[in-house]
DNA sequence: GACTAAAAGTTAGCAGTGCTTACTCTTGAA
DNA sequence: TTCAAGAGTAAGCACTGCTAACTTTTAGTC
């Protein structure tokens, strides 16, 4: 099983990894300052080398938030997963699970999730961006299938997956833009879900 | 019925009324290059006047966008009104004509609409932008009212119209930062929205 | 009309940005 | 030991947001 690239081979450069340092010092400016709020020059500060080293790792600013980006989608992918595998409850449990962990990943990272669609532009047409995003509806529509009828269309799933990923995706938007006075509670917010599983899933 | 603030007593200044035509001009940019791509710089050029000449109308790049901003809430709110009284066909007509009208104005001015919505950091804790926002949930929650039973409390109205918003407003970004591949056309659209609408409001 | 204060424009300049170029140092392998 | 490639540097370009100091235009008064 190799990996990617340009890992482990050599364990210390220079400056060990300022690859992987960079990404991670980026994330943490974006969460920080906001997707247009921090440079470049910054986080080559930060990481303790001249303003120039970021450009021997990457050909551009661009890069290096797509790669922040990209990790954000598997990282909330994999929470996913998890939430729906680990549900408890009735049939739609997982559904549930799966709008309320989408919405506690934007308001434990506002800053990636707001990166992860669409405030970066050109994104849309990135194919490894809109790969990893397939991965992550992928759990969704596995979810869907299991408590649609057995013989639904694949269509269908997909109508009922679009369906959910809308109404948990507006809500994680207006709740990280404060666009509601709503203030739900964890309570609150778990029957709000489930209410909508419901509605959607009936 | 005066005028806000610095409208007709003179008509013509040395370029005109440039206030307000930065605040088009940098509508226009918007969606051209989206709220981070373009400068102030760029909209003084445009504008035919110097890079300094919008200090004297604006404190800062800040008070520019959210100028816009300003302005794109109320276009769209009248846009809603309009499309909820005209609305034909049964009882649930007007909330998809609601739903539709958000999701078509989305399209038409997605620059517009991504600023309207967080992208500009800081925006959440404006009153004057939160006022605007709630004037044009008003709407919405007018239209839920007629349809829900005479009597129904203001919390569950509220409820109601929030599951609606999260669900549109979901839709709406989901589109224009082409995070799904559903292609729906104008009628798969409003049957959506109608499915919606009935989802919700029973 | 001449005078004047303020409004609305100008040029020049600062610090900071993204990114490039040309250089130096470090490293691993021949 | 040599040496090309990898990983860093400093210097610099064009651009940005914004300020300061200035000039011009305007509206209103005598």
């Amino acid at each position: 099983m190799e990996q990617g690239a340009k890992t482990s081979p050599r364990a210390q450069y220079h400056h060990g990894d300022l690859r992987a340092h960079l990404i991670e010092t980026v994330r943490v400016l974006v969460e920080e300052k906001g997707a247009d709020g921090f440079s470049i020059s910054e986080a080559a500060r930060r990481a303790g080398v001249s303003s120039a080293a970021p450009y021997k790792h990457f050909h551009d600013r661009k890069e290096i938030v797509r790669e922040v980006a990209l990790a954000g989608i598997d990282r909330m992918r994999d929470q996913m997963d998890d939430a729906a595998q680990s549900a408890q409850g009735d049939r739609l449990a997982p559904i549930s699970a799966l709008g309320l962990c989408y919405a506690h990943f934007a308001r434990t990272e506002p800053g990636v999730f707001r990166l992860m669609f669409g405030l970066t532009k050109g994104h849309d047409e990135d194919p490894e961006m809109q790969e990893h995003g397939e991965a992550c509806f992928d759990v969704v529509k596995r979810e869907v299938r299991k408590v649609m009828p057995e013989g639904t269309g694949e269509d269908e799933i997909e109508r009922r997956g679009y369906m959910l990923h809308m109404f948990v995706h507006g809500h994680a938007f207006l709740e990280i833009d404060g666009k509601h006075d709503l203030e739900l509670g964890p309570a609150e917010e778990a029957m709000l879900m489930y209410d909508i599983a419901r509605r959607i899933m009936s």
